[in-house]
DNA sequence: CTTTGGCAAGAGCGGTGCTCTCGGTTGTGT
DNA sequence: ACACAACCGAGAGCACCGCTCTTGCCAAAG
């Protein structure tokens, strides 16, 4: 960018983009856990200390790979989103989305695993990551946010929910706090139980989509899904329909 | 058991155990995909290749490990659900089989990693593991089953999603061919359309079920969920009411 | 032209899975 | 009672890993 582009920056920049390639690549056949910084370094040809001149460890490779697949993935979801035409058609909208998300997920299997399997033993994820990392969840929320403002409300509560819940306090409150923080859902006159309730569903929405997504990948599905693009179809489309979306 | 309990057997059973309970320790606090056996030797105060005379491989050890856990998680899912006393309360039964998962998982977080996470590298579960590994959704399926033949129906279908569906192939058809097979669900003078149905939620509730777990235990949830007991109470009851159990 | 600093290379430390060999112990058939 | 076989723990060794430190080359900046 700023730093006049000599030729030491633009060598810099081509082996940092080779290092990253080569990591995912990697990432896909032996796993998050097992990244070796060594064997990145024999795939792009160098020597393994002199990775160490562009990531000062394994753990800060592994933040590169997990900020950059994050956006990737936000990026296809969003990407999905904006390209059905009709804004009004939110059922088209959500399931554009769900499919967008488990194309990118089943094409990037590694990725998916360092993202959202199990966390790699000794590294905790920094706090830049957890912006890109909601970019999914943000999706959904505005297209769920669209409908509501196109005068759509989530289905009934079942009864045996309404009638166990009646006192309960709200325990997904702080949830989606960015939600009203950046107004996805202004703009919708929605009663405080309906947006409580459009949370809860949402949320749900998500995980389950996540279930379908990590059962499929990491071969729990096998034996009971024939096929995993029409079943998750078919789910998305549930879990639209219970929030009101697709009528 | 049969093979004349000396001395030698005995000594060899209880090492046995100790390597398994050493290994399952570190499971947690290592995760599977780093677990070392040269780690649990020490733990065991054997040198690494004495532990070989007990699994000849590290594989071998995985796979003890996943049988072990698995069988441990549906004995855990069958202990909740029959220690409800009134077989006829589905809904109780349904609720206390959720939370006997999610409390055996989060008690067990390294299992749970081993079995539902990241697959290992260059580890393929064998054949033994399937059988294990279905004993859980066997428990819902059956509570299901209980309540059908009570009188129980699937709330509908909602419209959008019978609309799609209408003339699409059954996506899930082989799923649960155990459940079939196992006679769970005679008795129910169920509709083949009810069945269907029947079993694509209970597979719906399942995933959910895991990816509320996932996403607890892999923190994807701070932030979104103040509460996870109470949530998955109530994620629960939501599921349960769809499937017609808790009315 | 000199100095600064980026960068590749190599040696070295402690860790890993796994194999092989060497004795010592235990169980068993004669 | 003895001998043979099976079993088992210890140790050395191989090739790999992440990471650190030192050395020396060479381009960029002053």
């Amino acid at each position: 960018m700023s730093p006049a582009r000599t030729a030491r920056a633009l060598a810099r920049e081509t082996i940092t983009r080779e290092i990253l390639d080569s990591a995912r690549a990697r990432l896909s056949t032996d796993g998050a856990a097992a990244l070796s910084l060594r064997a990145v370094a024999r795939d792009v040809e160098m020597v393994s200390s002199a990775v160490y001149r562009y990531f000062p460890s394994r753990d800060a490779l592994l933040t590169a790979l997990l900020v950059e697949s994050y956006d990737e993935l936000g990026e296809a979801a969003e990407a999905a989103d904006a390209a059905v035409a009709d804004r009004a058609d939110t059922a088209a909208r959500w399931l554009a989305t769900f499919r967008a998300v488990r194309a990118w997920c089943v094409a990037h299997p590694g990725e998916f695993g360092l993202l959202y399997g199990t966390p790699v033993p000794g590294y905790a994820a920094p706090r830049d990551t957890v912006v890109p990392a909601v970019r999914v969840v943000r999706v959904l929320a505005r297209i769920v946010g669209d409908a509501y403002a196109a005068g759509a409300r989530p289905t009934a509560v079942p009864a045996p929910v309404a009638a166990a819940t009646a006192d309960a306090p709200v325990t997904v409150a702080p949830g989606l706090a960015f939600i009203a923080d950046q107004g996805l859902w202004t703009g919708t006159d929605l009663a405080d139980d309906d947006v409580a309730e459009a949370v809860r569903r949402t949320i749900i929405a998500w995980t389950t989509l996540f279930g379908l997504i990590s059962f499929e990948l990491f071969g729990h599905q096998v034996g009971s899904v024939a096929d995993p693009v029409t079943w998750l179809d078919e789910v998305a489309l549930r879990l639209g329909a219970d929030l009101g979306i697709g009528v």
